[in-house]
RNA sequence: GGCGCGUUCGUCUAAUGGUUAGGACACCAGGCUUUCAAUCUGGUAAUACGGGUUCGAUUCCCGUACGCGCUACCA
């Protein structure tokens, strides 16, 4: 039998990394043994729903390239995917339910359902609805209903004995049936909750197995409770541990950066977030960590998923993306890289190429930074000398240690007078290094003492890449034009 | 409060009833280097606590502590 899973996302926000790695799991769970991932959307709390989320949400899974099989938008044999679509079928299986006896109609009103919760509070007692309304005749009931009386349906629970389900990760996990109350399964709306729709859809969508959040593990039982009221057989389920923040919390907005669209805004990339969160309670048999969605299919298993939360922490995240960077080709990164120096222009006009650079050119500087890129959101001020004609620095930037700037000007001055004198078909990093080199060799000069100066000279920055690989972008009039501009400097 | 889940370096994690408790990130030191990266070499650093079971426990059991989750006509 095909493996079937599925990520069920409410679209009430955005999608945040947690979200990222139960999608991924769900993903890789069925990719890795050829089965098929399902996108659903679960909107049935209508008072919750964002504009666009929905939208939002299968635009970031896209682009961190998950491609579900079947969903709102490429539809399937399953369809509809948006539970907000799937009344007709939430109301027949629940009139179902009310005459196979695993239900009953509730008609407390919500005041007395909070009187009597505030006085169970103070008593100490734990909040739990008092099953008023779970044997009334269900002629009386009925009645009461076709007289338009709300109400809402509850499930019926045993009231005695013990439940025993089976996480996969966790193992058997027993439950007294005396702590689970009869909890509403369809609202005074005519909307299913998420306890009836999530068992209704996993079983009309065929799910053989379910990677959900660990929030779900108290309410795990009742899932099972109402599969079996149905006679149907539940699917597998993994209730995946959370992913906490630095401070061991839950992960929020306010605690920086958790909605996936704000790392790819900050220039991440999707295989270094998906890498990421694969690591957040997984882990390969090998020592290689460092893998694409492509190698996570191959190496996945639902066994090596650990229990224990997971505190996010992104130094690692930034490793990983650093080297997924630098596995990129240049055409590529150039591609990736242009929003972000766009963003970079547009708030730095000042720093702004005259004319739109080719792509040639930006590709000679990507193959300089790629190994110095963390994210690619620091490429425009990384490589901002390379669009400027005219750089400005603190002339004390061009000083190597303790050398007097005198001395410095004379080593520049040297410089110039050994570039000026390579021919511009000869300008590349190696013929530049060549004759520096050998400058220095025959005048006895170090190379901090020079190629210091000269690499400020041409940057105007503490940190680059080296002086040749620059000069030989940038072109002979260029660099000769900031070294005699660093000169008159000093 | 009740119920449930969890606890190995700072972080992500591996391993086993007997190991010098392994790896990765971060950090530190060194090599390479004009700088910064990349890269290479090395280093610091962990089994929450208390009881059992056992020849032996980090591993199995119980308890405690701590953390997290749930306790809605939210998901």
């Amino acid at each position: 039998m095909i493996k079937r899973t599925r990520f069920s996302p409410s679209p009430t926000g955005y999608l945040h990394i947690g979200g990222l790695r139960t999608a991924l799991f769900a993903y890789l769970s069925a990719k890795s043994q050829n089965g098929r991932v399902i996108l659903r959307l679960e909107d049935t709390d209508q008072k919750r729903l964002v504009a666009d989320a929905a939208e939002k949400m299968i635009s970031i899974l896209d682009w961190c390239g998950l491609k579900f099989d079947e969903g709102p938008v490429q539809g399937g044999e399953y369809g509809p995917y948006v539970q907000s679509q799937r009344r007709e079928i939430y109301d027949r299986y629940s009139k179902e339910l009310l005459a196979k006896g695993g239900a009953y109609r509730c008609f407390c009103s919500p005041e007395r359902l909070d009187k009597l919760r505030s006085g169970q509070m103070t008593r100490r007692e734990p909040p739990r609805y008092d099953r008023a309304c779970r044997d009334l005749p269900e002629a009386e009931a009925a009645q009461r209903a076709a007289n338009g009386e709300r109400f809402v349906i509850r499930q019926k629970l045993p009231l005695t004995g013990e439940i025993r389900v089976r996480d996969e990760l966790r193992g058997e996990i027993i439950f007294s049936a005396a702590e689970l109350d009869d909890h509403v399964l369809i609202k005074s709306n005519g909307m299913p909750t998420y306890h009836f729709a999530v068992v209704v859809d996993d079983h009309l969508m065929g799910i053989s197995e379910v990677a959900r959040g660990e929030e779900w593990l108290p309410s795990f039982p009742r899932h099972i409770l109402l599969f079996q009221s149905f006679g149907w057989t539940p699917p597998k389920f993994l209730h995946l541990p959370l992913i906490l923040n630095k401070s061991g919390g839950k992960l929020s907005k306010r605690q920086g950066d958790v909605s996936v669209e704000d790392f790819k805004n900050n220039g991440y990339l999707p295989e270094a977030l998906l890498n990421f969160c694969a690591l957040l309670g997984w882990h390969p048999r090998t020592d290689n960590e460092i893998l694409d969605l492509a190698e996570l299919i191959k190496v996945f298993q639902v066994k090596d998923i650990g229990v224990s939360p997971a505190v996010f922490e992104d130094s690692k995240l930034d490793y990983l993306n650093g080297s997924f960077i630098r596995r990129k080709a240049a055409a590529e990164l150039v591609g990736l890289c242009l929003p972000f120096w766009q963003k970079f222009w547009d708030k730095h006009p000042e720093k702004a190429p005259a004319k739109a650079p080719d792509k040639i050119y930006l590709e000679k500087i990507i193959l300089l930074e790629k190994d110095r890129l963390k994210k690619l959101s620091e490429i425009g001020e990384r490589t901002d000398f390379f669009f400027q004609t005219e750089l400005s620095y603190d002339p004390k930037m061009l000083i190597w240690k303790n050398f007097l700037p005198a001395s410095i000007k004379a080593n520049l001055q040297k410089i110039f007078h050994w570039l000026s004198a390579v021919n511009e078909d000869d300008w590349n990093e190696k013929k530049l290094e060549e004759v520096v080199s050998e400058g220095l060799k025959t005048d006895k000069l170090g190379t901090g003492e020079c190629l210091w100066p000269l690499r400020v000279s041409l940057t105007a920055q503490q940190a680059s890449p080296g002086p040749y690989q620059i000069a030989a972008i940038l072109g002979k009039n260029l660099s000769l034009k900031r070294v005699a501009d660093a000169i008159k400097k000093l």
